[in-house]
DNA sequence: AAATAGTTTAACTATTTAGTTACATTTGAC
DNA sequence: GTCAAATGTAACTAAATAGTTAAACTATTT
């Protein structure tokens, strides 16, 4: 049931699962058609079939291994934070750079949250609460100290998660249009931006 | 070319504009099909192309139409509010309920963001861009007044409506899984907390 | 009421697309 | 070398789906 990390996958299968991580992301679900993965990562179609049974399975490997790659890279960079203003700004820091590094991620998070979820597969979604739990632990222990008001953990999660998605995954769009004299924010910036927001959001006084 | 608001819809062609926005919001424009669109609103669907010449066309009808709704009740509220302050809630304010009422919007914002675009209208585009301008005037002022911290616009503007896009498109999601003992926050804790906490965020010391 | 324009309907067409099959070829382990 | 697993190829099926057509129906006008 589990063939997500278990099993060794061959060049081929890497190289499909690569692409077609890539496709549904950019195009959905529903929007990618098999023949054009093929074409993509120059593999017969009936190389896909013979390495996943079908289009759902497919996508449930591949999101899967995404969600998780950026979750673990976050929850261990925030184990080894100390204090809980570091492991904060670690979460942020670490979901950014995950998110920015596979910006699948964000796009195919906000595609599936838009449709209720109705294809996001329940390992992928397990990962998302990981990150909520590891939020909610950090700002409870912020705030046992006296260092964070108290807010709502699940608004605040959004308020990062979102700010960030909606960065990432806007960018090819503002960058399309740029009726603006003024300059995009990079990631980075954007990182410290969040960082600085939410930090006076939640600072005591 | 934009027969968006000034042509008089009758009943056929509204009954199926209004199926038409669930359902694109639900499903997207690609998980959309035709049939069944004609179904839910008990239309043939010849109907359908003889008020709409296309799927295309039908989907920029209706998400320009449903852009402009939330903009418009956003932007002619702030307009009415007098202080910086009061702009800032009554915008925050304003787009969670707009966005709540016509749950279409958050949906198909986080979708077409995550696809770049790719079928967004412009005119739908060009609505959510006055709702950012909106802000940055709000932001502006505020500081000017020494009000609010100098903050980025942009972020703080992802902030808003991605943390309100989240919740709001979340909510059956999360209802679903039900797995907390805790209450899931109801719309207004979440406008207040979304409130305050950019209000902390943007408040000089 | 006859004529006309606008609207709806069921049945149809053409295309796209997921998934399959049979077979040829390559690769890697032994 | 030999064998089995892996990969490539092209043609195929079956289903789904966007869009069309021609006839029927319904107002509206004259």
């Amino acid at each position: 049931m589990n063939a997500i990390t278990e099993k060794k996958y061959g060049k081929t299968a890497l190289k499909i699962l690569h692409c077609a991580t890539d496709l549904f992301a950019e195009k959905g679900f529903d929007g990618t058609i098999m023949d054009e993965l093929a074409d993509r990562c120059g593999v017969n179609k009936a190389s896909i079939y013979y390495h996943f049974n079908d289009k759902a399975m497919l996508y449930e490997v591949c999101m899967t291994h995404l969600f998780k790659q950026v979750a673990d890279q976050v929850i261990s960079q925030v184990d080894k934070a100390d204090s809980a203003e570091q492991k904060l700004k670690t979460f942020i820091y670490e979901f950014a750079k995950g998110a920015y590094q596979h910006k699948q991620m964000p796009a195919t998070l906000m595609r599936e949250i838009a449709a209720a979820g109705k294809n996001m597969p329940i390992p992928a979604r397990q990962q998302m609460q990981r990150l909520l739990q590891t939020l909610k632990a950090i700002l409870k222990q912020g705030e046992q100290l006296g260092l964070f008001r108290t807010v709502d953990p699940l608004m605040t999660h959004f308020m990062i998660i979102g700010s960030l998605s909606f960065h990432i995954t806007s960018e090819p769009m503002r960058l399309a249009i740029q009726t603006e004299t003024k300059m995009d924010p990079t990631l980075d910036e954007a990182i410290g931006h969040v960082s600085e927001l939410i930090y006076h959001a939640l600072l005591n006084n």
